[in-house]
DNA sequence: ATACTGATTCGATATCTATCGATATCTCAA
DNA sequence: TTGAGATATCGATAGATATCGAATCAGTAT
């Protein structure tokens, strides 16, 4: 098993129409089901490394970035893979294998969703 | 005992003048540091039940809310009070007695903080 | 084929965390 | 002072998670 299949905080079928997951947290209690939904992405991105992972391919040239280019985060390699393999079950990035390398990039419609979700605008 | 201190995602001294923890997610690597701080912040959030009690805070009249308020959220009370702590912790909320009863605010330059963060704009 | 490099998966382990019931603390009112 | 209600802390526990080395898989080049 383990199909790493990405979670729906946005809707995968047509991420250019992406609705967010949720409103703003302040406007009105979040609903249990909408928390479980948000949740996942804060939790993918409330270990220091996988931040450092994230942001590492969120502003590499390109939008992208081969896992080589991002290891250098004082882990092992196997945990590198491991957290970036947490970040993709998130729905915060993607991979694609080009080659030898393996290259990430973040899912767009993710930090407007997280961005809406903070209520800033 | 326990003094429950709030991290310094924003200078705790001057929450006017605030200056967030870190540049945007996508304008270049996050340090170790730094992304020390932001994941904190983001961890906390990154339980659904957390979620769920900022959510409530967060949106109740007057930017605050008694425990009260906001514990129907299907576990126990020692839970909920563990869970506010953590929030606490993470300098997302502080509280106050007033009689019987304890408020939780959301402190303010936090929201804007992790917004930027995302580079939301 | 064989060898080499990059990346993921596996298996083990130590630590962390969410949860609970029981208990303690705090505040107000009788 | 005694009692009751609201929160917080304590102690225990089951489950999650970050980490590693070893093994494996996937491509490329010799």
């Amino acid at each position: 098993m383990s199909n790493t299949e990405a979670l729906p905080l946005i809707t995968p079928e047509a991420p250019e129409t992406a609705a967010p997951c949720c409103p703003p947290l302040t406007e009105r209690p979040m609903s249990p089901e909408e928390a479980e939904t948000a949740a996942r992405m804060f939790k993918a991105l409330g270990d220091p490394v996988r931040l450092r992972l994230f942001s590492a391919v969120a502003s590499h040239d390109g939008g992208e970035a081969c896992v080589c280019d991002i290891s250098d985060v004082g882990v092992s390699q196997p945990t590198v893979s491991h957290h970036l393999k947490k970040l993709k079950e998130a729905g915060l990035l993607t991979s694609e294998r080009r080659g030898t390398w393996v290259y990430y990039r973040v899912e767009p419609a993710v930090l407007a969703a997280m961005g809406q979700l903070l209520g800033t605008r």
